[in-house]
DNA sequence: TTGTATGCGTTATCAG
DNA sequence: CTGATAACGCATACAA
């Protein structure tokens, strides 16, 4: 491995120079630049980043906190943000954190340790008072932490409510709702929006609701306790695609048909919600672009040093597919 | 951030000896020892991981390629490399390759620039010419780079095997296969032994093996073309569980009822296979357990400097669900 | 335009 | 048992 300064011999100059040339800065003789151009070239000369870095403080690596890295909603963000960090030449760090709160503060310390430039976290357990002690720009994605911390995430109220609307638009006439975790705000404000759009129902009744995790097992269970306890439930919004999938195979263990008797309805639009048989409706996020918009954000953040707190907040779309589909819309096709 | 110096004076020794206690090595008196910890709970101390880097050439960080981490497989396998590498206290680095092979070749420069201790490899298209050069350990995962390399796999082709067998011993007539990429050793492997299993039977037909990617969306079409021209067909061998999902979803759009018609088993055994309906018969591989065990003997390599090659190869299982459930086999319950 | 000297925070060698 | 000090490889004042 060639040092900067076997480079500087053989350009017969001095560190300083090579220096200047590899970052572009100061001023430098053409003819020496070429000089040391080649001297790099010859002997395959690459800068070594960890002493860059250990000058410089700053590491090129950002991280992103992810609670479930199976959830197929997560893989597709993490996509995004890699895709970004690499077009601004910094590494990609995933940390499958579970929401474990140990788990996370163990990664942000390892991480501080190796001077991480910056952190994107997707977490409902990290609270403002810990991270108010990090020295580097965080953000928070589609979970927010704090008004103090900048945020990317969607309109989940919008969403949830936009729902159930369309549910009652086809035609239903009681709706569920299987809730994602309770203490985490996305999952609440979904809830919110259901509840939005049922509460004024005459047949409203608040056992159509229930928490879980984001998870298909946990979904499928409660979908079948409640198809079973409440047979004219006839419409279920899932907090989640994951979990609309768990709804989907709920219903096809107790023979329910889909939609005719049994209407769902996911969140997130991941890859998956079409690829399940039938194909779920779903209200989609833009997850690409809320992951891209994160890690420009951090990145901005970075190397402007400018800690000012940004909110964005994106727009979710429904998605029609075959778990809404019933006969009166099919005919109009 | 308080410094090794810091501690020093504050514990009024010289950094040597804050250096020995950290580290546990060499002798210092308990007297000593005592005030330097207290010291260090005091300043908050905690080690510059990049300097300590700098000197010692390691970084404790490993590195997992994988070719399309929205492929349910990637994510499992992700998941315990990262356990076993946080179990020894490295930072787990994941890389998005999309089998690019430009992608790897900057992603392994920039990463053996930060001193990264090792790879994990899920590669297609990296050659052993080009990996030799690299000096630190690899270890090829889930597809064979060359005999050079150290690598953890499974039995592909006994699995091709198993699954035809499996269809023919529910009454297939005609198994077709729909295979991954060609230039993959496992989807080959697989091929093979699919072929091994049909190859001497009357009815078989090469038009039968049609090959793509791993992805849901090219399957689909496959199986689509497949079961339009040759309606004759009565069960598909998919590459892996999205491809099996994504010939679920075509004998649905064809109105094919599964398993009774045309019967369908994967490859993989991710988790998405039983969230499909019907859930997806499956030629699993213990996921966890290779990714485990890739971790397991990369860290061993860096910390023992042993470069023998390694290649381990786990038994693949064949798990009955739904999708080769047929009336016959459904009496017997 | 270029070179010298210094420091980033550790670890390890070698005296004492 | 402990302390000075020289690396590790690079980037930046400051001088020339």
């Amino acid at each position: 491995m060639a040092t900067i300064r076997d480079v500087a011999k053989r350009a017969d100059v001095s560190t300083a120079t090579v220096s200047r040339v590899i970052n572009q800065n100061g001023y430098v003789n053409e003819d020496t630049k070429k000089r040391v151009k080649e001297a790099i070239d010859q002997l395959n000369y690459v800068p070594n980043e960890v002493a860059r870095n250990l000058f410089t403080g700053r590491s090129e690596m950002i991280a992103l906190f992810v609670p479930d890295i199976t959830n197929p909603f997560f893989p597709e963000l993490a996509r995004a943000v890699e895709d970004i960090a690499n077009r601004y030449h910094y590494t990609f760090v995933l940390c499958n954190t579970d929401n474990d709160i140990d788990k996370q503060i163990d990664y942000l310390n390892a991480l501080q340790q190796k001077s991480v430039d910056g952190f994107i976290l997707v977490s409902s357990s990290l609270t403002e008072e810990y991270l108010q002690q990090i020295r580097v720009p965080v953000v928070a994605l589609d979970r927010m932490i704090s008004n103090c911390i900048s945020s990317v995430t969607v309109n989940n109220r919008l969403g949830g409510r936009q729902a159930v609307e369309h549910l009652k638009a086809i035609g239903c006439q009681r709706i569920a709702h299987i809730a994602g975790p309770e203490h985490t705000n996305n999952a609440v404000e979904r809830m919110r929006g259901y509840l939005d759009g049922v509460k004024h129902e005459a047949w409203f009744n608040s056992s159509y609701v229930v928490s879980g995790a984001y998870h298909f097992d946990e979904a499928r269970e409660a979908a079948i306790k409640l198809l079973t306890d409440y047979p004219e439930i006839d419409g279920i919004f899932a907090g989640n695609d994951l979990m609309g999938a768990g709804v989907l195979n709920a219903a096809a263990s107790l023979g329910k048909n889909i939609p005719d008797e049994l209407a769902v309805v996911g969140f997130d639009g991941v890859a998956m919600a079409e690829t399940v048989t039938p194909t779920l409706t779903t209200v989609a996020q833009p997850i690409y672009d809320i992951g891209a918009k994160a890690a420009d954000m951090l990145i901005k953040q970075i190397e402007t040093h400018d800690s000012t707190v940004l909110t964005e907040e994106f727009n979710v779309q429904l998605i029609e597919r075959q778990s809404t589909l019933r006969k009166e819309d099919k005919d109009e096709r």
